[in-house]
DNA sequence: AGCACGCCGACT
DNA sequence: GTCGGCGTGCTC
């Protein structure tokens, strides 16, 4: 037998960019390994887990250097190029090591596994697929008897011709991506599901991201009742699974696998399940495309809508990003004809959105001993409602009792002693408590600083407000949803239960409370006091509330019946507001127009392309002194031309858990000026670091949500 | 990132 | 005498 040749291959491992391990690294194999394989490779005195990387090895290393391959996870296909592409695209996008971001994006558990466990794995992954669907707990039941498919409205079945269309003009080229625009209620879900039926129908696989999985019970509810296999479904059943992080990690293992393996034929997931392995994918649907949490907050800070948007045009697939209030960068895309715009107008059955009202608290009488947020106008309107028996919510952004306790007498205030930020009064366990590091006290009895006895809140949280509530309608049932209310598995569950059966007049929650669920008697929703938001210096604060605002409003008069009399106040100093205005006539369309308008004149996103570079320190000096040296160097590379750097400033809890947090921005007029900056710069940042010794961390944050 | 090595201060 | 602090450097 012909020995044959020791050949090198390229493998990524999980080693970050710093490391100055960018790329995938060569190893010796005596075999040819498909570019996709699982492998276990040493790097230094570890074992790691490596992906084959697609590719020609760059031979940077010397041959005498390699080190062997030690072995192949053989009992899984490889990933596809497709995948692999992904990956690379998404890691030199959002400036992360290819290897760092497919090992991370992988389920945890997969990185451990020897072929012995992988086996054991996939064979008990055959007993659970052979069992039956409803028995998984992959996905909630439904709460009703499966209905079966409803008849289409007019408008719906406009929208799916109009994405069959689409479809047939696409051929063998990518079609457009599909916003999918229209209010709560507008029925669509249903266009999700008959998208996905016409995929099924062809034995593709179908991708479907939601923002956060507890929050859209209802949706992945609607997804199991058509295809999880029962009677009504009226075919073939289909297998749905879900990924999110809630998971154990052997579930997720299980259904990653699942999708891998093209067992199942519907993936429902957060944001991580952009980067599910699907081998037979044929539609990606992003749902509320424009939430804040398709975008990852540490580690690789990617987008899943956009990257869902690039996987769906590299694989040649419709894509559909739904929304009632979508990001201004899609609306403006498809303003610009990059995007196919498909409008479902009004509610499905006819039901009417809620009148918005605005009430000019300037204008509003103020009664002694009862506090600006419960004015007598809402009063009297909640009192309608228990009177009528119908359910009210009250929106408010902010939990706790209070945001700050003060001293009338020497003026001291609840700082936080490691952070530039208050701690908030909890009244329920009586306690301050930081909300950005946690520290949290018992509250004093007396001042801390003069030792008066007199120390009083400051402004309110839902905590206060809750409180307010039952003293001024005692005998309303009144519930309060928020972060604390909730922090107990299947709290939320159950205080959702309760509102749904009636055993609560009054809702009082932050956002948690806005997404995703029906309420079907509430018929009043009030935001207190959302005027926060007009004045932040963060410039997508506006288009952020406005959906909040938009979406709180949907969540009354869902049933039709009550619709008609179903109102959302706003309580605010600035009734004249474009955005109040706005939301009055349910005006998405004019709030964007207004807005586009605004960062167009000022430069920002979607009309240019951000960065955001931040660093964190023991000192002040650290953070700024790595910033400044870093914008100093950008500001001579003459792959900076067109962009711009900001001056470094504080970010805005600049101090937390005693580290000091600035930030940086960097502007560019397209994509490409701002990548090819970025490029030249990182390996610079990483050189820099060693010089700034106080410096703790830094990151940057391409295309960031918040500024 | 891990994980080593390495060189200085307070403990059984 | 050594245990352990974290600075510096390396991993195909």
């Amino acid at each position: 037998m012909a020995e044959l040749p020791v050949q090198r291959i390229r493998v990524a491992v999980e080693a970050p960019q710093h490391s100055g391990l960018s790329g995938p690294l060569d190893y010796l194999s005596e075999r040819a390994l498909a570019p996709g394989s699982l492998v276990r490779v040493p790097l230094g005195r570890r074992e790691l887990m490596g992906i084959v990387w697609p590719g020609e090895p760059d031979g940077g290393a010397e041959a005498a250097a390699l080190r062997p391959i030690l072995a192949e996870l053989d009992g899984l296909p490889p990933l596809s190029a497709s995948w692999c592409q992904l990956v690379e695209f998404a890691a030199s996008y959002y400036q992360r090591s290819i290897g760092e971001l497919a090992l991370a994006v992988l389920p945890p558990q997969l990185r451990e596994l020897d072929n012995t466990q992988l086996r054991a794995r996939l064979k008990k992954l055959g007993k659970f697929l052979a069992s039956p669907a409803e028995a998984q707990g992959s996905a909630p039941e439904a709460e009703e008897a499966p209905a079966g498919r409803p008849t289409l409205s007019p408008a719906q079945q406009q929208v799916l011709d109009e994405l069959d269309a689409l479809l047939d003009a696409a051929r063998n080229s990518a079609p457009a991506p599909v916003l999918l625009y229209g209010i709560t209620g507008s029925g669509k879900t249903e266009v999700y599901l008959r998208a996905a039926e016409h995929a099924l129908a062809q034995g593709r696989q179908v991708l479907v991201l939601v923002p956060e999985i507890n929050l859209t019970p209802q949706l992945e509810a609607r997804f199991a009742e058509r295809f999880g296999g029962s009677a009504a479904s009226g075919g073939a059943a289909h297998r749905i699974v879900s990924l999110h992080s809630a998971l154990t990690p052997a579930q997720r293992l299980r259904n990653w696998l699942a999708a891998h393996l093209g067992e199942a034929d519907l993936v429902l997931g957060t944001r991580l399940a952009v980067f599910a392995s699907m081998p037979r994918l044929g539609l990606i649907v992003v749902d509320e495309e424009h939430d804040p949490s398709y975008k990852q907050q540490d580690g690789a800070r990617y987008s899943a809508r956009d990257l869902a948007i690039y996987r769906a045009h590299q694989e040649k697939i419709p894509v559909i990003l739904g929304s009632a209030t979508p990001s201004l960068e899609s609306w403006q895309r498809a303003n610009e004809g990059r995007y196919k715009r498909l409008l479902l107008p009004g509610r499905i059955g006819g039901g009417a959105l809620p009148r918005v009202r605005l009430f000019d608290m300037k204008r509003m009488p103020l009664s002694k001993g009862v506090t600006t947020a419960l004015t007598t106008p809402l009063l009297d309107a909640l009192r309608l409602r228990l009177e009528r028996g119908e359910q009210s919510l009250i929106f408010l952004n902010r939990r706790g009792y209070a945001p700050v306790l003060h001293c009338a007498e020497c003026n001291w205030k609840s700082d936080c002693p490691h952070c530039s930020a208050w701690r908030v009064f909890h009244k329920g366990d009586r306690t301050l408590r930081c909300h950005h590091c946690g520290f949290t006290e018992r509250v004093p009895s007396a001042c801390p600083s003069c030792g008066n006895q007199d120390i009083a809140p400051l402004g309110r949280g839902t905590e206060r407000l809750e409180e307010q509530l039952q003293e001024q309608l005692p005998g309303a049932r009144v519930l309060r949803i928020d972060a604390d209310s909730t922090k107990h598995k299947g709290e939320l569950e159950a205080q959702l239960a309760a509102v749904h059966s009636g055993e609560v007049d009054i809702l009082v929650g932050t956002q948690m409370v806005t997404k995703g669920h029906d309420f079907r008697r509430i018929t009043l929703v009030a935001a207190v006091n959302p005027d926060g938001a007009l004045f932040s210096s963060d410039f997508r604060a506006p288009e952020r509330l406005f959906a909040l605002l938009m979406q709180a409003g949907g969540r009354a008069g869902r049933d039709a019946e009550a619709a008609a009399r179903s109102e959302m106040w706003v309580q605010t100093w600035h009734p004249e507001h474009a955005l109040y205005q706005a939301l009055k006539q349910h005006d998405f369309e004019a709030f964007a127009k207004s807005q586009l308008a605004e960062r167009e004149s000022a430069g920002l996103p979607p009309f240019a392309h951000l960065a955001l570079l931040r660093a964190e320190g023991r000192t002040v000096e650290a953070a700024q002194g790595f910033l400044k040296a870093a914008a100093a160097f950008a500001q001579a590379m003459p792959e900076a031309q067109g962009c711009l750097v900001y001056p470094a400033i504080p970010m805005s809890v600049a101090r937390v858990a005693n580290v000091e947090r600035m930030q940086m921005l960097v502007e560019a007029g397209s994509r490409g000026a701002l990548q090819r900056l970025l490029w030249h710069w990182m390996p610079e940042l990483h050189a820099l670091k060693r010089e700034h010794k106080g410096l703790l961390r830094w990151a940057l944050d391409v295309d960031p949500l918040a500024i």
